[in-house]
DNA sequence: AAATTAATGTCGCAC
DNA sequence: GTGCGACGTTAATTT
């Protein structure tokens, strides 16, 4: 830690005064240090972004946050949106510099080519800090919980629903779960954690498709679209296409 | 501004000793002010993170970068990845409070009803910021120039293609240009700005197929996906449905 | 490296 | 609000 806990307690105090910036030069020295010790480093400030490669942008002047992380990521966040503004992915170089009196970053990856430069022309401050972080996020209500929601009870799909494998492969891609019904007829199931839409039946579709190819089957593959809900749309496209809809959550409901 | 600057100016020493972690209930009324007054806020420490809403997770102790934004928006961020490691969309309400000689944020929003909760137990910082950002982003090589691109210049897709209409309605969505060929035949063109894969050929296919019904086509209704290139699975999928590919980038290429 | 699909996707727009 | 598709999607997994 540093000594900014304390530092920063009087600039959260009642009498926010304007103060005179540190220079640039200081500030890139600063987060130079940080980013080769591998620090995640942030720049609050007034600053142009502009960006080049898969596509290409132009940000006008206003106050973001950029943060450098040590693995390579660069994010510029403005005061609205889960999304940043502008980035550049994890594996990425950076670079900083003073050009003209103003503190210039620059960020760039290969492979392909883009490139990120934010320039400030005033900044509000910089932050080091260590950020080591050894846990992995537990998540759960994700399609792989539906899939083993299903497995250990697939009377949900239908009863008698035997799963045969999970991941079968097929031309296509791989199903979801792959198994038999009652009749021994061969039912492709395609599962989402939420509502869907026309794609997800078209993906079923083309699972079954392709299975019906592979097989040379003489009796019609059944395809069964398992999520929470589906749209209209996607309802006509199932009925359309001959295929079936199972509501279900990815975890049981508390009701 | 405020003081931080300066202050942090000594933060970036090359004696970064450890120091007093500010009273955890001091942190709590600069980040609750922090909120109230419409700044961004960001607290970075040693937490514990909790969801619960569309899905459900939990997060072991570990230092990460909390940034609150003035639109409601929260975000979690780790030492790596561009993405946030949990989060709360914007519109979001924070509260803050000390739970235990713990600073416990507390995000959550209504339909869908989801929350998260941050707790501290460690607090390296926190900032407060102002960011208003009145720019706009100007984007260029996206889907929108890639119509631009074909609508300027038709032959692009073959020649003597006329466009009718863009955002033509079907019973399965607008399609991208439509138009008619040199021999007067329909075709719908979908327009892809990256290399495509099997759904954007079930996309195009699902509009087709619903331009047939809609029109009770005597002639057959051309299918033409429009992007830099297609996968292997993709070009398939294509000629199976019978639709054609023409190879193009959202803006000219520089060779 | 290329391909394919999930995601607490997010975001914007139309209805 | 729901529906639908784009996104510099990102991320993970597999070939």
């Amino acid at each position: 830690m540093t000594e900014t806990g304390t530092s920063q307690e009087s600039a959260a105090g009642e009498d926010r005064k304007p103060v005179v910036d540190p220079s640039h030069e200081r500030a890139r020295q600063r987060i130079a240090r940080g980013v080769d010790h591998g620090e995640m480093v942030t720049v609050v400030g007034r600053c142009t972004v502009e960006y080049d490669g898969r596509a290409t942008s132009t940000l006008g002047p206003g106050e973001r946050l950029l943060i450098l992380k040590p693995d390579g990521t660069a994010l510029v966040h403005t005061d609205e949106g889960h999304q940043p503004v502008n980035w550049q992915p994890p594996g990425s170089t950076h670079e900083v510099e003073v050009v003209d009196g103003r503190l210039y970053i620059e960020s760039h990856r290969t492979g392909p080519d883009e490139e990120l430069q934010v320039t400030f022309e005033e900044i509000q401050h910089v932050t080091r800090v260590d950020v080591t972080d050894p846990e992995d996020l537990s998540l759960s209500g994700t399609e792989a919980d539906l899939r083993e929601r299903v497995l250990a009870n697939p009377d949900l799909i239908e009863p008698r629903f035997e799963p045969r494998s999970t991941e079968r492969q097929t031309p296509a891609g791989a199903v979801d779960i792959y198994g038999e019904d009652e009749a021994g007829r061969a039912v492709v199931v395609e599962l989402k954690r939420r509502r869907v839409g026309p794609d997800a039946v078209g993906q079923l579709d083309r699972y079954v498709q392709a299975l019906a190819r592979d097989l040379h089957a003489d009796r019609k593959i059944r395809g069964i679209l398992v999520a929470p809900s589906a749209t209209d749309r996607a309802q006509q496209l199932l009925a359309q296409k001959g295929h079936e809809f199972v509501a279900l959550e990815p975890e049981p409901s508390d009701s």
